[in-house]
DNA sequence: GGCTTGAATAATATCGATATTTTTAGTTCT
DNA sequence: AGAACTAAAAATATCGATATTATTCAAGCC
């Protein structure tokens, strides 16, 4: 099954289908190329056709879906191609927001970079031991990390654009898990930054978060996801 | 009155709504912080409730209207700080494509480059000589010659992002021309950019591209308009 | 007088039905 | 057979009407 139904009040059925949506394209329920008729979609999020009509134009304003006129919506496809120009964009604009962020650094920021790499080491990644089973908290606080290192950049522009391409991969990195997941030490990786952005080394810790996203994208092209 | 009807067939009332209503944001038409109410811009734009909300929702999506759960929409609101926001990190990342555009520099880029400062360096910036008057024809090459000057980067997402921040400092830039109109010698500070990119120069091209924004944000700062 | 309460009003969000358009499938002609 | 055309079927886009939710404004209460 797919997106659980969340027990809080729903503030509108557009917003609440778009959500759901949106979660399932990032988790690849719905996969890549794969045809979103709105009746198939209306019935599935028992929602009606105005809400869902409304949530895949927002998702394809955000480049998750694609519109072709008076042919309805598809999921973005991917492409090898596509996640080498991601993670590419990502290195640059990410190292950027980092880059900004240690140049106005404060006690404060270091200490929030601090606490949420620490969070994150006392979570783990798989739910099982064995087999890797997706956890959800190690996801909320990996992201967390990530934005936390950059929220000190000062542009909230620059902030999306992290978050948007960060949302990209992980629909990549989830695409892959299907295929084969690669155990390995993201914690070294995390903490690596964390440390040289302590030290005030923009260069070093720019160099480590190049390390760390290179090193992503390659065990996705290895998994032969795409 | 705002946007004229285009004659070529309209392919769906939902795209031709976004665009229209998509352009009078962007021209200041609809001011920020004005309440667009649904009936309201359905009689404007003479469509129907379920295009101008799917319209809405997509201009949502890219930060042009804001969306408050069950309160309906309202254009985005500007500000002096998010103007420099905006300044801020539009020179970030335009200078960032710039340089990857000219690390991957071939003839056949900065020929297209040298063909849209000339065709730019053809046009009036106003229609009339004493008042300021909107040559569409120069705005549009305006953005181009910016466009192709990053169009060499090899990334999508980045150049996508710059066209973002260029809609949104465009928007600016109407609100500030209302006030009052500040000649400038444009083509000049274009000149430099291409300029220092055809001699190889990264850092003066990247130097002369930081001064053109600095300049343009401080013009519509001292306006008052926001 | 200021604050809360409660219709009346206005707007948004949503649904069900309809008009168009695209796709499919079948049929005919070369 | 293969191409081209046509009719039927399916899907999208759009409309008009309804249900819900905020807002307004006046009356009652402390």
């Amino acid at each position: 099954m797919s997106t659980d139904i969340s027990l809080e009040p729903v503030a509108s059925l557009t917003l609440s289908t778009y959500e759901r949506l949106r979660a399932d394209v990032l988790s690849g329920y719905w996969a890549p190329g794969y045809k979103l008729g709105i009746e198939a979609l209306r019935e599935h999020y028992a929602s009606g056709a105005t809400p869902v009509r409304e949530a895949l134009n927002r998702l394809a304003a955000e480049g998750w879906v694609q519109h072709q006129d008076q042919r309805g919506f598809v999921v973005t496809p991917v492409s090898e191609d596509a996640l080498r120009e991601l993670a590419k964009t990502r290195v640059w604009v990410e190292t950027l927001a980092l880059t900004q962020s240690m140049e106005a650094t404060t006690p404060e920021w270091e200490e929030r970079v601090v606490l949420a790499l620490h969070r994150l080491s006392k979570t783990k990644r798989s739910l099982q031991a064995e087999a890797y089973v997706e956890n959800p908290m190690w996801e909320k606080l990996h992201r967390e990390l990530h934005m936390v290192l950059i929220s000190n950049c000062g542009s909230r522009w620059l902030m999306g654009f992290c978050e948007q391409l960060y949302d990209q991969a992980y629909r990549y990195r989830q695409l892959a898990v299907k295929t084969s997941y690669k155990r390995r030490q993201e914690l070294d990786e995390h903490k690596a930054v964390v440390d040289a952005m302590l030290a005030g080394d923009v260069a070093l810790a720019c160099k480590k978060l190049t390390a760390h996203y290179d090193k992503t994208a390659q065990i996705i092209l290895n998994s032969g996801a795409t």
